[in-house]
RNA sequence: GGGAGAUUAGCUCAGCUGGUUCAGAGCAUCUGCCUUACAAGCAGAGGGUCACUGGUUCGAACCCAGUAUCUCCCA
């Protein structure tokens, strides 16, 4: 093994990845051992890893690393989804750059050609998450589209379908023009965009003169309006009651109407009402019994009920019939005005509301169980802070849009006969036996398949079971496959708070549908990664770094340490480079510990002359690690990963290390060295779920011995916290303390670190120094300790706990400035003295307060008098 | 407009059921060190009106009310 003095991470991971990869490490089946469970959130499949990913990634990792460690049976399950609207975009814009239309393709051969993509494309964040360290079992890979999967969708329509829960109607949806499909509520981004709000005369009908002003932002559908609407309060237009008014430019006559849905502050008060491209107004067009035109084509342009601009993009057609109406004087004036948009997360199009046909899944009845695993606690959210929002959702649910107008996805299975009429089945040859009933003349031929696949959402909702027995879903009553049985209900599941409806509540409907049970018992929600200065990092902006490109600079070990660093559970986090170097860092840091230790030869011959710091660090363990726990039992992984880091660093590296390690070239004694080694494998297992690599690096240096084959960090044994001596731990913290007072006094009277200096104690306490003396002699730099029972005269003192030490400086005393330095301390005893007696000497302090909180306060007392009295003397001698 | 959450050191965050020496980390900063494991390092130090205003209490960063600012979700 290299020693070189700084630790290579590109020398080790593939290595130790692909090692753990044959050793079948990762590989889970079903056995007698507790299952512990994740299934990925299935990225996108022409996704590449982002900061998101990582962060969420390496979460799972450091959680199923640890359960393996503790002698679970660890399965994580990875995969991808179809992403139906992204894939389809993207193999759209691949087959235009090769001259290909869609329009030219028919459906099977669109999906030849995006099958083809995806197999080149589609791995590639797979792939990226190894790099990670990620330890999926990849025999496991599963993708939304399989054949299983696929069947388990459709299975999950037809039995939903049969249930009631899925039907078919006229809604109005969020349509994506650039897409052309309509996308859930949940797809949709608002934005809030500068508009303009234009003032339109519309004529009123056999008059000459008269005309109403109705302000809009969207006055290329004038075309399409079927009323006005005034509030039947508004006295400015009781005139118009009854009365009709003539579109302007094409002159249809449309009725007005009364409605105190309208607000008379805003624009004129005034409201053209406009069915089929604005849902507000489409339900005043319901409740007046309006006709409904539809002016708009799906990609966006208008169609020939628009009768002038036929053809035109709807924007553009914006700027024309403004300008239109201004050249036939009816366009009074144009304001600037700011308003919410909606645009579609995958096209960024701005959403088109439309009415159309569409397939809907019926939420409520499904909502009520999912809400009471959740409220309940038998699904716990961390934090907790989001059971409002989740709650809030529930309760307010409204169906799920679950057609898609696209080609890449699972087709939905009606079928509809000559007569309009349709049946839903699983196959051509089944709909036709169940048509023949509607229509008994019915020919196989005749039946004619919906052209539109379903959401993904549809798909993924099912994955925690689906991944294990995609046969069950569907079928509530299917006792299920030995896999699912084992692993499901999964334990934790780590994804974003954005997708918390769409997703982890849809999971816990599908779960309680087909398992009778929730899918997964934890969901630890991650923040949003921003950068430095808080904004989303996103590609636009630019600020968001190649997580590839991180691992090559720090190491895998150090990314994930860096993105654990500044991640509490559910808060946003400012993501910066400099925590990875933080990452990098304590990585090298733990590299040249081992150097090192590696580095000490042994001498049989030699006392064991430490053992106090030896068990120290014994117990510091325990202490450590039993926090350890119970940071992790709160997913607390980032604290959970500062008291290793502290663990590691401080206390092992900066204290035990030092007051262990021998002279320079001299040998240890066996005792220590066994330990040392001891505590250093102890301490690669601690560390191994956050840094993977260079646990397993070290783990297999010649240091430890031979190990097997299989004997590797990422299978060994997690510790367990052991006892520990309270006692030592106190006293070290004093030894500890008065070393720190010490190398201060140092470094304030510039004596060099090399320069040797006696050392008198005079013990008040019950502390038997004698035990420490090596370590203070070792650490301090202390030629003598002698213990008094009189003060030193001419020697720099200090106090910690009740004992007094004293630096005799070889005449290079400073009166002056001792006097000043014991002064400071004595006043600010004397105030917080003051501030106790305040305490005590309040009656209903002493009344009222624990008996515990009163003996601390007369503890506090006794002691800052004792100090007083100390640093009185001490003043007294100068 | 409705709802949720946040505000603690220069930055990112802890701080449990109100009660140990007038609030703790990590990073950054400052001072001194190339001390044979590590300058990606060592030793030490400084740094806070706990957003603001009231209230409850013997006692408030913590509980209550209001104000301000910010973030997110929904319309």
């Amino acid at each position: 093994m290299s020693i070189s003095k700084t630790y290579n991470p590109k020398e080790t991971e593939d290595k130790w990845y692909k090692y753990w990869l044959e050793k079948k490490f990762f590989r889970s089946v079903p056995d007698e051992r507790e299952p512990y469970t994740i299934v990925i959130p299935p990225p996108n499949v022409t996704g590449v890893l982002h900061m998101g990913h990582m962060l969420n990634n390496t979460i799972q990792d450091v959680l199923i690393r640890r359960a393996r460690m503790l002698g679970k049976n660890a399965c994580w399950v990875p995969g991808t989804d179809h992403a139906s609207i992204a894939t389809e975009a993207k193999v759209v814009a691949m087959l235009k750059e090769r001259g290909i239309e869609k329009k030219d393709l028919n459906r099977p051969e669109f999906l030849k050609h995006a099958w083809e993509w995806k197999e080149k494309y589609g791995g590639i964040i797979l792939k990226q998450l190894e790099k990670l360290g990620a330890s999926c079992d990849w025999d496991r890979t599963s993708f939304t589209m399989d054949d299983a999967l696929s069947e388990a969708v459709i299975d999950t329509f037809i039995h939903l379908h049969k249930k009631g829960l899925i039907y078919r109607g006229i809604r109005m949806v969020n349509w994506d023009p650039k897409g052309k499909t309509a996308v859930s509520d949940e797809e949709v981004i608002r934005k809030e965009v500068n508009q303009k709000l234009y003032y339109i005369k519309y004529k009123v009908s056999g008059s000459d003169s008269g005309f109403i002003v109705i302000a809009t932002t969207r006055p290329e559908t004038i075309m399409a309006d079927t009323a006005i609407c005034i509030n039947p309060n508004d006295e400015r237009y009781t005139h118009l009651k009854g009365k009709k008014v003539l579109v302007p430019l094409i002159n249809r006559e449309i009725p007005v109407i009364e409605d105190s849905y309208v607000e008379m502050e805003f624009g004129t008060g005034c409201l053209k009402v406009t069915p089929a491209h604005d849902l507000n107004d489409y339900e005043l067009g319901l409740k007046h019994n309006l006709p409904v035109i539809d002016i708009l084509n799906d990609d966006g342009t208008l169609n020939e009920k628009a009768e002038i601009l036929v053809g035109e993009e709807r924007f553009i057609a914006r700027k024309k019939i403004a300008k239109l109406l201004e050249e036939a004087g009816q366009l009074e004036k144009v304001e600037d005005y700011k308003s919410q948009v909606g645009f579609s997360e995958r096209t960024d199009a701005a959403i088109e509301p439309k009415l159309s046909m569409q397939w809907f899944c019926k939420m409520e009845e499904m909502a009520k169980p999912a809400l009471d695993y959740v409220v309940d606690g038998d699904i716990k959210l961390i934090p907790e802070k989001f059971i409002n929002t989740y709650r809030h959702w529930m309760e307010n649910v409204k169906d799920w849009c679950i057609s898609r107008q696209l080609w890449w996805g699972q087709q939905i299975p009606a079928w509809y006969l000559p007569n309009s009429n349709y049946v839903v089945a699983k196959t051509r040859q089944e709909a036709f036996e169940l048509g023949k009933a509607l229509q008994p003349d019915l020919k196989l031929d005749d039946l004619k398949q919906d052209e539109d696949v379903v959401d993904t959402w549809f798909s993924s909702w099912l994955w925690p079971i689906s991944v294990f027995d995609p046969t069950v879903c569907g079928n509530p009553d299917a006792k299920g496959n030995a896999d699912v049985n084992y692993y499901y209900p999964t334990n934790d599941l780590v994804t974003a708070p954005e997708i918390l409806f769409f997703w982890v509540a849809r999971m816990i409907m599908a779960g309680h549908e087909f398992r009778g049970e929730l899918p997964f018992r934890n969901v630890y929600l991650t923040g949003i990664v921003r950068d430095k200065i808080g904004r989303k990092m996103s590609k636009s902006l630019g600020n968001s770094p190649d997580p590839i490109d991180l691992i090559e600079t720090f190491g895998a070990d150090g990314v994930r340490v860096g993105m654990l660093l500044c991640s509490p559970a559910g808060n946003d986090l400012m993501f910066d480079e400099s925590y990875c170097e933080q990452g990098r860092n304590f990585a090298n840091k733990i590299w040249n510990a081992f150097r090192l230790v590696k580095g000490w030869e042994v001498d049989e011959n030699l006392d064991f002359v430490n053992e106090q710091a030896v068990q120290w660090y014994e117990s510091r363990f325990s202490e450590s690690l039993t926090e350890i726990e119970s940071h992790f039992s709160q997913y607390r992984l980032s604290e959970a990963l500062m008291t290793t880091y502290k663990l590691v660093w401080d206390d092992f590296c900066a204290w035990y290390l030092e007051m262990v390690k021998p002279a320079y070239q001299q040998p240890i004694d066996k005792h220590t060295l066994e330990a040392t080694k001891d505590f250093f494998q102890r301490i690669l297992t601690l560390l191994h779920p956050f840094m993977p690599f260079i646990t397993e690096e070290l783990w297999h240096d010649e240091l430890f011995g031979q190990r097997s084959e299989n004997d590797c960090c990422i299978v060994a044994a997690y510790p367990h916290a052991g006892q520990t001596n309270e006692n030592l731990l106190k006293d070290f913290d004093v030894v500890k303390q008065v070393i720190s007072e010490i190398r201060n006094i140092r470094n304030t009277k510039q004596i060099s670190p090399k320069e040797a200096l006696p050392l008198a104690i005079k013990v008040n306490s019950q502390i038997v120094y004698d035990n420490y003396f090596n370590v203070i002699y070792k650490l301090g730099n202390i030629t003598e300790i002698n213990q008094v029972g009189e003060k030193i005269e001419g020697a720099v003192n200090f106090i910690v706990g009740r004992d007094e030490f004293f630096v005799s400086l070889a005449g290079n005393l400073d009166p002056e400035a001792e006097r000043e330095r014991i002064q400071k301390e004595l006043d600010y005893l004397t105030g917080f003295l003051k501030s106790v007696d305040a305490k005590l000497s309040n009656e209903r302090f002493v009344q009222n307060a624990k008996a515990e909180v009163i003996a601390n306060e007369r503890n506090k007392k006794s002691d800052a008098e004792a100090k007083i009295d100390m640093l009185k003397q001490s003043l007294a001698q100068l």
